[in-house]
DNA sequence: TTGTACGCGTTATCAA
DNA sequence: TTGATAACGCGTACAA
């Protein structure tokens, strides 16, 4: 026997289709009479009847299903979101779909299209570059959306994003509390707009201190182009006594390339990372680094998203997540540096 | 406007819809006229059509979709597999639903039923433990299927495993070339099969060397649970130099007792963990583990589920992959331990 | 090779 | 409060 239908659960209870829908259905289950209430729940336990989404969805036009992309979800940053993201939707019945791009602008877009077919209510959108596919492909969709910590000039949408400048912000004042002065900076791909944030305001913070020649900027979030920029900088003329990298990632590569040179962290040089990704505390030394609250920016965005999807079009609102500096072995006072 | 739909692709086309439908659908192009054939792609193209994946669904009672259910994608040997059961299923269109249950059984029964609901056409399932719900609910369901790394006895159905007495094998084995005769074990929930299947192999694999009151089991793989019984061994009378553990997390713990008491791995003793997580290479010292291939478990079990929906029914099979071992700086010759 | 007719399971609308 | 009817968009027998 295959899986019992609305017209089984009617039958067994004596009524119409459409009246065991009603009893069935939260929203209209108030417009029946007690007494079929109870039959019809009674037919539809005895036959573990469970409601068919997908008819439910040609006819309502609704799937209860929300579109994620992201790049790869073994960058550790994306696990929380994605909880978060989960967490918040699902006490509202709705399920995520998620598509992991590779930062491959080609399956991008197949993606999207895979999950308009999939007829998403709406979309989770943490692949922005600035000039990602996905901008243009939903400016006409008309989908309810949300980008997700990185955004696009000039494309009005909702958006969560993390303080990146608050991050650099503290990040800068902390090393500097320890004394030190010349400070260099890894800086992640400048079409991503957190890695441009993030360096923006590392200039602004350091102002006069500002020397250009302590800044590298990596092509990817990447432990290889962590290393390869710490490696430029070492064999540069000038001097630093402290890193500051705008992700965790790239420190990683600070990491190889002090164990590489025989270097020693934080006797040598003082390092900051960026997000508090799992494991990092575990590092020797443990990573001094911004800590960026993952599953809450997730929930942040399905609350967002949310919103639209029960109150339809608003003007965009932007959420910016503050974020907090987390202290480890890896800074230390400049008194313990060489220089 | 809202989005075209086939009738509208077969209207400017000049055909009858049904003609539209089978033009677009690469099962049944062959039957129609070439020269239809490029007026129904100019059609669709010119008109931006995306085909309905939940109207077709509902006609054809496939729905591309496959759930996937784990207790935690923050526990990172999950990302990968994810990934790996995406890859192995996204060149043939399906998609995955994914669930997190936090291993708790009556959210496994909601997850299960949304699943259900969506019309999944298989599951994949890596939250079985020895009374999980899902093993009785799914035994009705005759649903494609494929556990994943946990087994229930007495359930037949495919399934993907790691080699658990290989890589405990491999790991006995190494110390042992190093010297090492008191082997302390950390073994996993006794409830679920991975672990029961590592202890086990532990116990065979020392013979007459075993000591019992080296073996502590411990009720989670987590941080936690490897910490406290880590200090439970170092708290008893039973001298050892070498520290197997079940997991990775477990071996976590292990590192934070060695800080706190002032310990040294390798110098006071070995340790060895399972998985080969990500980031436990950057441990200090690097923890020698047994290294499982996330990514291909996941496109295995990909593969066992896409026979299954192409094939039909077969009789259960049981891919168990090999694993091997990683050695780190976490072990040395016991001549270094204090015993 | 194409058209006709129907139904997948549900819910929205209307009438009773 | 319930029943009748139709439709969501598509695919597939069957007939032409």
């Amino acid at each position: 026997m295959s899986t019992p239908t609305l017209r089984d659960v009617a039958a067994r209870a004596g009524v119409h289709p459409s009246t065991a829908s009603r009893a069935l259905n939260p929203e209209t289950r108030s417009l029946v009479n007690v007494g079929t209430l109870r039959r019809v729940d009674a037919a539809a336990a005895s036959l573990g009847y469970k409601p068919n989404a997908i008819a439910r969805s040609l006819r309502t036009r609704r799937t209860s299903t929300v579109g994620m992309v992201i790049p790869d979800l073994t960058n550790p940053i994306f696990p929380p979101t994605v909880r978060g993201v989960e967490d918040g939707l699902a006490q509202f019945g709705y399920t995520v779909l998620l598509a992991n791009t590779d930062n491959d602008d080609a399956r991008e877009e197949r993606d999207f299209d895979v999950l308009r077919s999939r007829q998403v209510d709406g979309l989770i959108i943490a692949t922005a570059t600035h000039n990602t596919p996905i901008a243009r492909l939903t400016a006409d969709a008309s989908l309810p959306m949300v980008f997700l910590y990185d955004v696009v000039d000039g494309i009005e949408a909702h958006s969560v994003v993390i303080d990146n400048a608050m991050g650099t912000r503290k990040a800068v004042a902390h090393v500097r509390s320890l004394g030190h002065q010349d400070i260099a900076y890894i800086a992640g791909p400048q079409d991503r707009s957190p890695a441009v944030e993030r360096l923006h305001a590392f200039r602004q913070e350091m102002g006069a201190g500002l020397n250009e020649d302590l800044i590298r900027i990596s092509p990817a979030f990447s432990e290889d182009e962590g290393a390869e920029a710490f490696r430029s900088l070492l064999d540069s003329d000038h001097s630093f006594t402290a890193v500051l990298t705008a992700s965790d990632l790239l420190a990683l590569g600070v990491y190889d390339v002090t164990t590489e040179r025989a270097l020693s962290c934080p006797d040598d040089f003082s390092l900051v990372g960026f997000h508090d990704v799992s494991f990092v505390d575990k590092l020797s030394p443990g990573l001094t680094t911004i800590r960026v609250p993952h599953h809450q920016v997730g929930v942040e965005a399905s609350r967002l998203l949310l919103e639209q999807l029960r109150e339809g079009e608003s003007y965009p609102i932007q959420i910016r997540v503050p974020v907090q500096l987390v202290q480890r072995g890896s800074t230390a006072p400049v008194g313990r540096n060489r220089s």
